[in-house]
Order: C-alpha cells, then sequence, then structure tokens
DNA sequence: TTTAGGG
DNA sequence: CCCTAAA
C-alpha cells in the first residue's frame, strides 16, 4: 500500500463546521485527540480572507497609511453628497497616496501579494476614467451600493514588465497560506507614521500600523506541517464564509493618521505579515481607544461622511493535499497549483458582517447599515471572501474580464506610475512610486478579477465540481478482520449508542477512523450478519465475530437504559461474549 | 460535537 | 462513505 502524506497548508483561523468541512484529519485531531492549542482554528479549504478593514475619516491630504498589503478603499458616496464635477477630484489624491505611495517594503523577493480596491461606482479612485464613471454613476439614479472596481494592486518593487498571474502563498508556522500581498509596508512615506511607530506597541493597545514588516519572504515552506495521514479531503467548496477577523482601524486628521489596529482571533498567527496585528485580546479597548480619540477630535469626522475601509490581504485557506510519497514534486506542485486555482476560479463574493450580522442587502447604504463614522459599529465590520455558489451566471459577460479587468489594470498602472498627481508627497512618489507599482499587483488582478467578477464557464464548473467530489471523498477503506474484531469488542462493552467511546477504546490511533465510520461499520456488519453468507462480499468476516455482532447487537438492543450509563457488569459482557 | 439514520 | 437533522 501506497503511504500518502498529506500537506497541510495554512491555517486562518477560520472555522467552519467540523463535521461539514474540516478534513479528516483535522476533524479527528479535534474531536479526539484535542492536545493542539489552537488546532481549533483551522479550516479545511475555506478560502480565504484575511480582511482588515480600517476606518479613515477624511482627510485633505493624503494618508500613507500604507503598511501593509492591501489596500481597500470603500467610500459610502452618495450622489447628492458628492457632487460627480466633485468628488473625483477630492478623492483621488488621497486614494493615490493610499495606493501608490508605498515603499516597495520588504517584498525583496518580489512575491508580492494584491489589494483591493473598492469603491463606489461613482467614486472610481484610480484611473483615467474617474470621469467617466462618476457620470455613468449619474445614471445610475444614486446606487450607493459598494462594488468591487478594481481588485489588486500591488507593488512590485523593481520589476517591470509582464507579470504572469502569480499566488504567493506564505506557509509559516502557523501554517497560515496567504495570498498575501506584501511590499508596501514601508513607513518612510509618511512622517506621522513614524511618529506612530515610536508609539509603544502596549500602550493603549496600538500598533504602528506601518511599521515596516520584517522583511521576512513571504513564501516559507520550511517549518510547514507534514503531517502523514492515510486520508485527508482535498478541499473543499462550501458555502460556510471564511470570515475576516483581523481589522485595522485608522483615523486619519489632517496630514496625521492614527492607525489603531485591532486582532481579535489571530493571535497565534505568527507570520510576519501579521506582526503588526498582535494586539491579543485587547479589542474592545481599542475600540474604547477609537471613540475617545473621535470625541477628542471632532474634526475626525468627515465632512463628506466618507467611511474609508482597508482590508488587508486575503487568504487562500488551508489546503489538503494527499499525494504519495512516490509522487513527484512535479505532480505536487501541480496538484497545489489545481488546488489554489480551483478555489480562486471557484467564484466568490465578498460578504459583509456588521456587528456580526451579514448584511445581505446590497441595496442598503453604508448609513443605514450602520457603517459611517458616525457610530461606533466600525470595529465590528468585517468582510469575508465566500464561494460563489450562484448557478445563475453573473450579468458579467465573459468578455468583461479580457477588456474591462485590463482596462482597471492600466489604470491602476498609469496612475500608480503617474507620480505627478501626488501633492501630499511627490518625492516619495519619486521614491517608491514608479518602482513598487504593477507588475506583481498586475500579476495578481487576473486571477482575482477573475474569481471576483467573472461568470464561471458553466461546463469547466461542472467538471470540476465533479472533481472536487472526488477529491474530497475518503478513500474506501475496508475494515479488517482484526478491526471489526476490535470494533465487537468495544460494542460488547460499550453498547452501541456510544460510537465516540468506541473510537477512544478501540480506534484512538486510527486516524481514518472516524466514529462515524465505526458506527456505519457497525451497521452494515450487523446486516452483514443477518444475510446469508452468500450475499457478503468484500473479505469475509470470520462467523464467530457475526454471531458476536448478533449477540451484542441484540443485547443492547435490550439495554438501552443501561447503555447511556455505564458499561454492563463485567459478568454479563462475559456472558455476552 | 455526537448520535442516529437515510442516501 | 457521505450528509444532516437533532440533540
Amino acid at each position: 500500500m501506497v503511504s500518502h502524506k498529506v500537506l497541510e497548508f495554512g491555517d486562518d483561523g477560520y472555522k467552519l463546521p467540523a463535521q461539514a468541512r474540516a478534513p479528516r484529519s483535522v476533524r479527528k485531531k479535534r474531536i479526539y485527540e484535542k492536545k493542539i492549542p489552537g488546532d481549533d482554528k483551522m479550516c479545511a479549504i475555506d478560502l480565504l480572507a484575511t480582511v482588515a478593514g480600517s476606518l479613515l475619516l477624511e482627510s485633505e491630504s493624503s494618508v500613507n497609511a500604507g503598511g501593509d498589503k492591501c489596500v481597500v478603499v470603500v467610500q459610502n458616496t452618495v450622489k447628492k453628497e458628492f457632487p460627480a464635477e466633485e468628488n473625483p477630484v477630492k478623492a483621488l489624491p488621497y486614494l493615490e497616496d493610499n495606493l501608490y505611495q508605498r515603499s516597495p517594503g520588504p517584498c525583496d523577493n518580489g512575491q508580492c501579494g494584491f489589494s483591493s480596491v473598492i469603491t463606489n461606482p461613482n467614486h472610481l479612485l484610480v484611473g483615467d476614467k474617474v470621469e467617466k464613471e462618476v457620470e455613468g454613476f449619474s445614471s445610475l439614479g444614486g446606487s450607493d451600493s459598494c462594488e468591487v472596481r478594481n481588485f489588486s494592486k500591488n507593488l512590485n518593487p523593481g520589476v517591470n514588465g509582464d507579470v504572469k498571474p502569480d499566488i504567493v502563498a506564505s506557509i509559516g508556522s502557523n501554517s497560515s497560506t496567504e495570498v498575501g500581498a506584501c511590499g508596501n509596508g514601508d513607513p518612510h512615506d509618511s512622517r506621522d507614521d513614524v511618529n506612530l511607530f515610536s508609539r509603544n506597541d502596549d500602550d493603549e493597545n496600538f500598533s504602528g500600523y506601518i511599521r515596516p514588516r520584517m522583511t521576512r519572504p513571504v513564501p516559507r515552506i520550511g517549518d510547514r506541517r507534514i503531517r502523514k495521514i492515510l486520508a485527508s479531503r482535498h478541499w473543499k467548496g462550501d458555502a460556510k464564509p471564511w470570515y475576516c477577523s483581523k481589522r485595522s482601524y485608522y483615523l486619519h486628521h489632517y496630514q496625521r493618521s492614527y492607525p489603531i489596529k485591532k486582532r481579535k482571533y489571530f493571535d497565534s498567527i505568527s507570520d510576519s505579515n501579521s506582526d503588526d496585528y498582535r494586539l491579543q485580546g485587547k479589542t474592545r479597548k481599542g475600540s474604547r481607544t477609537i471613540s475617545s480619540m473621535k470625541s477628542r477630535n471632532a474634526s475626525f469626522v468627515s465632512r463628506d461622511h466618507h467611511v474609508r475601509l482597508r482590508i488587508k490581504s486575503f487568504r487562500v485557506p488551508e489546503l489538503f493535499i494527499e499525494i504519495p510519497e512516490t509522487a513527484t514534486v512535479g505532480s505536487l506542485k501541480r496538484m497545489v497549483m489545481e488546488a489554489v486555482t480551483t478555489i480562486l476560479g471557484d467564484g466568490l463574493r465578498v460578504g459583509l458582517m456588521v456587528q456580526g450580522k451579514k448584511v445581505r442587502d446590497d441595496s442598503k447604504t453604508l448609513l443605514q447599515t450602520g457603517i459611517s463614522e458616525e457610530n461606533n459599529h466600525l470595529d465590528s465590520l468585517g468582510f469575508c471572501l465566500e464561494p460563489n455558489l450562484e448557478t445563475t451566471p453573473q450579468p458579467l459577460s465573459s468578455s468583461y474580464l479580457s477588456e474591462h479587468a485590463c482596462d482597471d489594470l492600466t489604470l491602476c498602472r498609469g496612475n500608480a506610475l503617474d507620480s505627478s498627481h501626488q501633492p501630499a508627497a511627490p518625492s516619495q512618489a519619486d521614491s517608491f512610486g514608479k518602482l513598487g507599482t504593477t507588475d506583481h499587483s498586475r500579476a495578481l488582478i487576473p486571477v482575482v478579477s477573475a474569481a471576483m467578477l467573472a461568470p464561471r464557464p458553466p461546463n469547466r464548473k461542472f467538471k470540476r465540481t465533479e472533481q472536487q467530489l472526488a477529491a474530497q471523498r475518503r478513500i474506501r477503506r475496508p475494515f479488517s478482520v482484526t478491526e471489526v474484531e476490535a470494533l465487537v469488542q468495544a460494542v460488547e462493552h460499550l453498547g452501541t449508542g456510544r460510537w465516540r467511546d468506541v473510537k477512544v477504546r478501540a480506534f484512538e490511533d486510527a486516524d481514518h477512523r472516524t466514529y462515524v465510520d465505526l458506527k456505519d461499520k457497525w451497521k452494515t456488519l450487523v446486516h452483514t450478519a443477518r444475510i446469508s453468507p452468500q450475499q457478503r462480499r468484500g473479505e469475509p468476516v470470520p462467523q464467530e465475530l457475526l454471531d458476536r455482532v448478533l449477540k451484542a447487537h441484540a443485547y443492547w438492543s435490550q439495554h438501552l437504559m443501561h447503555q447511556l450509563q455505564t458499561e454492563p457488569p463485567s459478568s454479563q459482557v462475559e456472558a455476552l461474549i
């Protein structure tokens, strides 16, 4: 028999219902062993999404909050509040700063992730199509729902030219797999930020957002966990959302930025990408801080009532790959690629959570939803990426991708490269702007855009679904006579209603046998014992064992009462046997 | 998370 | 083995 190695990538801390999604291997650990602290945070495939929202209150000038990889700007622009001819002009400087005035950052290995730009339809903040977009919005009748306009902007220092779509996965000690964006985490571009950094992180739960990250290469495969398991699911598409827990809050006042970061569930993550999120268990305090700051600075309230959010990096969920030891490295790579591609290509949609509740009504305004600087709901805002299981094809033609996505790309690039629009810090623009733009960002945009915007090719989808099913299904593992013996013995003692105990008692070390498996096996054993030997299939089970099965089954059928209590007296068990 | 049952 | 309603 060929043994398999199950490579486990990633641990986002996003948890799915164990029984529903978690790979059996993981599930088993969680259920029976419970030995690994934090293991419960493992999620199966759950894709991605680490999202951090950051609130930015209005600021006249640029805010170089960019300390991290991804930037998402959401603006709840309302038409009447923002005359078409005015908004873009105002917004542009800000955005440009945020998106492009970044240091190349620690992406020295050239592996940058992507960031997202979310903006109102009438408020395309990037690119030379602003006016057009605004006009278009006007005709939309003031829809204020946000939509993803572009999805990816990362800085790739020093690299020019075409770069193929690339996904960077960082595999850390925490098994975090992340489509990371990096390379824009440099603080140099903001003096105010520097001040922030001088601040003690332990103080007030602040963490200098723009603190330079350690230049650790994103992909770290060295300490990934490799668990040898006989069976494990590959990964499974699921409707469960991958909630994001990372959040960052930024309050910007004039030229200052006051990054406030909070972190709720990712304390265990040690990846450098998350270094600046270390605010263990201080979420509440952080919120208070925000409030106090707001009260102290009335001007924090945006004149334009914009809500600015920052979403940092979307993660690729944990991947589980089962592959024979004899497989080639190449095949392993292909498997990983396939898994990642499947995740990204299977269609994603953005979910929004406000105060723990999902906001499904896309027509609501941010104000109505409570996403506003005027209230405290900001600290409970979260985005998540979830699989788009809709069967209905999205109204986007396939050409959308090839054209519009590229347009967006072009927009980003063009703007990014053009530093002349950046009044706030031209020098910085010169320093990093030209370097940092695009290549990598561009690399990821197509992928992500495709995932976000493109309709899934029906045929391909179907095919993949089948593939997934095949990949998900655990391999069949017929019970050996030895196993049957162990099962029968355990049931004789414990009864037929305590499969968990049976598991612990007799199959503790059999990772691939869940209590459900044992229950199922018992069921088939009983059935097998009742049918004629001619009708039985598979490896024959000794009649002696089948007899015990029937005997035990009969016994426990008569002792359901006791079953819940304790084992029957050994004498009875003896008699039973 | 487990159990209990149908698929 | 899978999927899930229930507890």
